[in-house]
DNA sequence: AAGCATAATGCAATCGATTGCAATACGCTT
DNA sequence: AAGCGTATTGCAATCGATTGCATTATGCTT
């Protein structure tokens, strides 16, 4: 029992069913042209047998793998993606949507993947279509997978200039709404803490900065500060604006909830009283921001209609139809880290 | 430019190389039966067309697809798992290491796959071997694995009845280290929060006991309290605790870093002092552990050696070797969430 | 020059599922 | 019974890379 048996495979399906291997192909696959009582037979036998045909033959004859490949993009110089637990929410959507729809999901980083990723994953016909996860600093493979027509869709902040599907949450209303509610919670002088160079946080900043200027406010550029996208650089950075005498900040507005806990630990070990003092928003809702100390009021992005939608349009692309940009709403989700009950 | 132009085959290759297929074959796996001459022109050849062999060709041929299938393994009532960070910083290791070696890694959740993986993964030849992480609550599919000789290997504990390869932290180890710093700190009455029907969970209770009794300290078994593996179980049940009359807690191990957030959370609310009233400790060491207020005390996995192990020695029986099973070492992490100062 | 050993290469079969088209079977009408 | 139309099935080719074994080429020795 312990030693493999042989592998069945669709000839002796037929053999015991009594028919042709083409017969049994066609029965198996539910085809009307086969009489209904042979199909149901080859089934059974199929059925009875645990019988699955083989994926790599289907494949070379077909020309499609039904497998999708999912890179996770990001930079080199920043660990940030990997253990950013929206990263997983979004993964696991896509892994479930593509389960349901008959494929089979390839994952990889772009942290040791330099591959062309054209040849590897779609020439060589090792997946039917790609899901890019973030956009990196402007990754010249993304523009060669547009240029080739390879079906990919990212997700993203889309800037109305690409070439190809972009999906993402609507960054720059978000952050509008994060630094709206600081506004009206009293924030007069309200830092960012985010990487512009990353187009989801450019457009984070253009949301930060329109309400700013909708509030009067002028933005200062020293209040805008590059910060990686974990809770330590958040950490970091605060720390730093405390000792640059940016003292008489009231309010944080960080480009993630790792972000966010990072700079509030700094806050919080100066003294510095959050949310009287200085309060914080965050971007994500990832599960820990309702349970830290304060809890963090956040932006939510919806993690489960962004891996949906990824998954449908680019289906739709592989077969034959169009697959579009789609900018996903959000959500502005307070605790305790931004309320001042300033009523 | 936009259309996808015809990809080429070997047959494309051999014919500018000026050989037959079989040789550009050998010459571009540099079979030393080719001539290095020949070996290099068509190497050459090939790299200059970006030419990936056909990869489903390639595996009908030898019987060998180079792609491991990582199935995360949980209970269809439990949200856990999808959105653990811990299991993020595995799955990269797992992607990165295989990639490194030349394998695809394909990706799927036990949520939604009630397939048999036997028949899905090995036997259609999809993936050479499986990787499955984490055990449920005995999932009998694993053991179909083991029954039918598939190669596999599971991240997990590991009881030492099993009949395949597991890999796994200390569990036991840790929470033993954990609940002896508890108890150095003072601590007298400390709470399990983990679902034991889980047996990383039920190692962790077993080294949590040891502690006790290694301190003269009789366990309660009204002290240990199944939790799922989200910080708003802990949450939830540290709040229910608290309803319960157990204030006489003076500490709390935790399962993972996500339920001890949780639990600090609920004993933050009621006014109670960590560590000064409730010490606290977690199980995984996250990112966002030396982040939060207070910082948590938590014991450390080592998920880096942990994917490479779980890779390497999948990969060993893969080509014919022997995989065993194997326990990796834990490190207590002590943050504030425990530091009484107690001297 | 002939013979032998070794190096290098190519032919053809193989892997297992699918599908175009031809052949066969069946049912109905005249 | 013959003819026609439709349903059902099977043959054989195909997909593209790999590899066993035969063939050819080359170099060395006698």
């Amino acid at each position: 029992m312990k030693q493999a048996a042989k592998v069945m495979t669709l000839a002796d399906i037929a053999r015991l069913a009594g028919v042709s291997e083409s017969t049994a192909s066609r029965a198996l696959r539910d085809n009307p042209v086969i009489n209904a009582q042979t199909r149901q037979k080859v089934q059974q036998i199929a059925a009875d047998h645990q019988f699955k045909v083989n994926a790599t033959a289907r494949s070379l004859r077909t020309q499609k793998s039904h497998t999708i490949a999912v890179i996770i993009l990001f930079d080199a110089k920043t660990q940030q993606a990997i253990s950013d637990p929206f990263l997983l929410d979004i993964l696991g959507v896509i892994a479930d949507e593509l389960t349901a729809k008959g494929y089979d999901m390839l994952l990889s980083t772009s942290k040791t993947t330099d591959k062309d990723w054209r040849s590897y994953y779609f020439d060589s016909k090792r997946a039917d279509g790609l899901i890019v996860i973030g956009q990196g600093e402007h990754d010249a493979r993304v523009d060669q997978l547009a240029a080739a027509g390879v079906p990919f869709v990212l997700w993203g902040a889309a800037t109305g200039t690409e070439q190809y599907p972009v999906i993402g949450s609507d960054n720059r209303q978000g952050a509008q709404l994060a630094v709206a509610h600081l506004i009206k919670q009293g924030c007069k002088r309200i830092a960012f803490l985010g990487d512009i160079r990353h187009t989801e946080i450019e457009m984070r900043y253009l949301g930060y900065q329109d309400a700013l200027r909708a509030a009067g406010i002028k933005p200062e550029p020293a209040l805008q500060l590059n910060t990686d996208f974990t809770a330590q650089a958040g950490y970091l950075q605060t720390q730093q604006a405390l000792f640059d005498q940016l003292a008489s900040l009231d309010g944080i507005f960080a480009a993630s909830d790792a972000i966010a806990m990072g700079a509030m630990k700094a806050l919080l070990e100066h003294g510095i009283k959050v949310p009287q003092q200085v309060a914080i928003v965050g971007f994500d809702d990832i599960a820990m921001s309702a349970y830290c100390t304060p809890s963090l009021t956040t932006v939510k992005q919806d993690t489960h209609a962004g891996g949906q939608l990824l998954v449908a349009e680019l289906l739709s692309r592989i077969d034959g139809g169009k697959a579009a940009s789609q900018l996903l709403p959000v959500k502005l989700v307070d605790r305790q880290s931004s309320l001042r009950n300033s009523t």
